[in-house]
DNA sequence: CTGAAAGCGCTTACAG
DNA sequence: CTGAAAGCGCTTACAG
């Protein structure tokens, strides 16, 4: 096992220099403390509580933290169960909070006695997760990229199957179809644009600017596209969202103005979960199994931290998956070159003059 | 700041013998070991990393842990929300896998280095709580509730407004109404259960058990209710829900079945989250702030640890609110001594003849 | 900035 | 079953 006298054994320090680089004492010269810090990350070492050894996985923020959000939910549950096996506990901590400006983030991690974290990320704050790769500390990012060789990550691959989803609506008959993203930059809802754009491109659908829509990823952004497609002059027949709370907020509000879909208009969703399930129409889907990220994350990163010295890196992609479910139709009316051929199987329901027009029930 | 010399003090031993009753010595008479361990609970003792003294809370389910659900995930996010304030970090532990058969639950926790330990429970489970509370660690049970007076616990209480529910939906008219709960007993659908049947009671309308309905909550469990109700002779014209699950799930299968909510059918939910504004229409429901009772319990047990010895103890209840959105309507046919007059603003449609008759749209 | 040595909090053979 | 004492892993004045 990793003790402070291995680590000097191995720096050729006195145990005294390295109980003061992990502990971030001023009194230690910048070189020898990240050649100490290196060598305790490459030995494995933890903090002992008592005289025994500690058997906890951090989970970290980068950015905002968002535990309460059915995704990172998703996440935390594969995590428990990735976690299960070598029987480690999970320990959440706040980097923010908590990490002192001096600190590196491998003192930092060994402070709070984790061998091991598992990052969450956002756009702005990427960089965090590649300088704890170059500290080489054990860990893997959930749900990000990275071109940077040593940042362990795994993440979902939904360009192609948004590509594949695309395509399914022009099979159906639709040429104007709508996009709806996040209105921050986010890479997985830049693949999915990417997967729109060149499914369009190869059935040669020019592509229209108008027809893309960034909102913020809530019911009511959701609820809001809906109300911006309605009133467009020549409104989509069709719309992908890359994101469940805006499909489902976006299909709640068709059934408020009176908007029948899939037969005025076809939907097809992004689903991190079960949330497609949740609405009439089941949505039409691109779905990605987010507590496999959390669970392969987690086994890896123990089998990791357990085998002591560095074993590979991870840089692992999972597949998503296209569900077709209720929610997509062929287009009430039909447009040049359709693929598809609509058979009506009830009244076609004029579209509403105004969008308040059929709102109110009662 | 606890440590074994102080236990050791107070107790009349050496400090060996306090180190064996923490790690469970065999060595250790049962009765100096038990007096040792309430001393430590006392003094507040934690296992120190190095030198450092740990400030870790622990969340441990007694049953089937469950953080993937809506409800787990509000309260985690509140507990988190409630640790920040004392600079605590959370440490998922796992009771059952991890706690060994022949230590008690206070030398597990001192084991796993938490100051005290936020539980969620199962009605089998319920003992385990208790068990915490008489070896005094400190700790709060969140959502459940307890004779027992060293048992700290804060759970909602929905009686009163689920009874609140019930009289309006017979201010509006209605008359048969049903309820639908969770399969398993479980002492919130209890309540629930009892708020219906009070408000039944004072308006006078005979219970009828042919009206309650036991189903899983999952959204299977709402479509099947939703199939059960439309096969009836004679069908209610209400039903409150006592999950958010069941109600979506019945909801969406109503607009499957063409079955026109509130119009043909009015519903009451219950929410624990936001889940009432998924659905189409939105939700009249009696809701709970979950996420204010992780954040309650953790606030409490940070003061309760950070100030050393014990003091008090936390039965805390939090009000549910009732609140009144798109479901509920008076019923289509008035029953004798309705107190609502349904003025219609649309053709009635009326109920298929059998179940499927509506379900497909193309 | 570094090491040798004293010391802290705990655990554990050893003795009874 | 218990304590005195040795020991472990770490930290920290002290000296240079």
């Amino acid at each position: 096992v990793a003790s402070v006298r291995k680590i000097a054994e191995r720096a050729g320090v006195s145990i005294s220099t390295v109980s003061r680089a992990l502990n971030n004492d001023t009194a230690v010269s910048a070189k020898t403390r990240s050649r100490i810090l290196a060598i305790a990350n490459s030995v494995g070492y933890v903090a002992t509580v008592g005289r025994r050894t500690t058997n906890n996985i951090g989970l970290a923020f980068t950015g905002e933290s968002s535990l309460a959000d059915p995704f990172d939910s998703a996440v935390l549950q594969g995590v428990m169960r990735g976690l299960d096996e070598a029987r480690f506990d999970l320990s959440i901590l706040n980097l923010q909070r908590d990490k002192e400006r001096d600190e590196t983030y491998t003192q930092f991690f060994m402070r709070k006695s984790v061998r091991g974290v598992l990052l969450r990320t956002t756009a702005e704050s990427r960089d965090v997760c590649t300088d704890i790769a170059h500290e080489a500390f054990p860990h893997v990012v959930i749900s990000e990229r990275f071109e940077e060789p040593s940042t362990n990550f795994i993440d979902g691959e939904s360009r192609q199957d948004s590509e594949r989803a695309v395509d399914y609506l022009i099979a159906l008959g639709h040429r104007r179809i709508a996009f709806a993203m996040h209105n921050v930059s986010d890479r997985d809802h830049e693949d999915r644009f990417e997967g729109y754009r060149s499914a369009l491109a190869t059935a040669k659908i020019a592509f229209d600017s108008r027809l893309v829509f960034r909102q913020r990823c809530t019911l009511a952004g959701g609820a809001t596209m809906m109300n911006l497609v309605t009133s467009m002059g020549r409104p989509p027949t069709a719309i992908y969202f890359a994101d469940p709370l805006l499909a489902v907020g976006a299909v709640n509000r068709a059934h408020e103005l009176g908007l029948s879909i899939p037969r005025e208009l076809s939907v097809v969703g992004f689903d991190d979960t079960d949330a497609r399930f949740s609405v009439h129409p089941t949505l039409t889907a691109v779905c990605q199994d987010t507590a496999a990220l959390g669970f392969e994350a987690a086994l890896w990163l123990t089998r990791r931290v357990g085998n002591g010295p560095t074993n590979g890196t991870l840089r692992r992609t999972l597949p998503t998956f296209f569900e077709i479910n209720r929610s997509t139709a062929p287009p009430l009316v039909q447009t040049e070159g359709a693929v598809g051929l609509h058979e009506s199987d009830g009244d076609p329901v004029a579209a509403p003059e105004t969008p308040d027009d059929a709102a109110t029930v009662h």
